[in-house]
DNA sequence: TTCAAGTGAGACATAAATGTATCATACGAG
DNA sequence: CTCGTATGATACATTTATGTCTCACTTGAA
């Protein structure tokens, strides 16, 4: 049948075990990640022969999570403050990932220029947020651009730790935003 | 005279350079700290000889560093309202110091303690603030202070990268946190 | 000038992570 | 059942960071 999805997904657990022993610690060994999948570290040699080669794959996967959430939510048509909506709720569990990307320094060339594109859009909705006031015109674009950032963060954090629902972090990241951004 | 403190001050200058070299990657090596600082790699054991040393050094210089920029502005009476807008600009300079402690994972028992105090210290101005009407009493606890730690840092990143002086990142930072955080 | 203290440079030993190779085995397809 | 593939365990070589040590040099004080 399918053939090739099915099968131990071994390269699968491996990655989600990088996002975790990573994202909590950049310089934890593969030993540590190899034990946190499951796996001998041999294996994960196998699958990623370099550690950059993890890494690499890591950073591709979170951006390939991250834009199969957003897309719904960018393509649905709607106010930009609407946009805004959707993405907070799409993104933030996904905030793992998200944070995992900001905390990146890949030597790919093309990684690189996709997280700089994903950094543009941001603040193209940012600029589309102003136009329909939702953002004061005197916040500069990058002020309220790490405002969403920090937000996505923290209402991720409360999330993982239990304190917050999910839907319940995104409005509030969602209110934070709105108030602390938009009146003067 | 003083004899003491006068002279090639190294060690402040190793400590600088650990700060601006750790802040931007925790897993660097000391030859890099070294070569910052403009020392050699073995003057910096004289006067650290483990890392774990040094670590602990510059974690307990930001701590003083914080402390005594934040102490005139919590001594002072007045609101909480206030005291918070003066922490934000006595702060923020040090963005740097700050966002280490809060990056921080040492093992030395005093300066975790130490280092919950200052968390607790900040639970407690967010409840004064709630009393104050200032911050919405709906608004978690934690929510709060994990907003303050982030302007903090936004405001700190804006500064160091010649986008805003440092007095509008305050001003900012001030104003994004009452508005995001107090009207329901 | 002389002397003591501190420094830079380099050699050195050690520890840890990384990457490679080998081998026995488990597992699924045929 | 048999074969081929992938895995785990292990050993190994290599690299890098760490920490120690020595020695020549500079500097400031007596």
């Amino acid at each position: 049948m399918t053939g090739k999805t099915l099968r131990p997904p071994m390269r699968e657990a491996i990655l989600d075990a990088a996002i975790d022993v990573l994202g909590r610690n950049p310089g934890a060994s593969l030993a540590e990640v190899a034990a946190r999948a499951g796996v001998g570290r041999a294996s994960l040699h196998r699958h990623f022969p370099a550690r950059d080669d993890l890494v690499a794959a890591v950073i591709r996967r979170c951006m390939e999570e991250t834009d199969a959430a957003t897309a719904a939510a960018v393509q649905d048509a709607g106010s930009a403050r609407d946009t805004l909506s959707r993405v907070l709720k799409a993104v933030i569990p996904l905030g793992d990932r998200y944070h995992f990307l900001a905390s990146l320094s890949s030597t790919d060339a093309e990684l690189r220029a996709r997280y700089e594109a994903e950094l543009e859009w941001l603040a193209g909705l940012v600029d589309a947020l102003k136009k329909e006031s939702v953002i004061a015109p005197e916040v500069p674009r990058t002020w309220a651009a790490a405002n969403i950032d920090a937000q996505i963060w923290i209402a991720w954090t409360e999330v993982a730790a239990g304190r917050l629902a999910a839907a319940d972090a995104a409005d509030l990241a969602l209110h934070t935003l709105l108030e602390g951004l938009g009146k003067r």
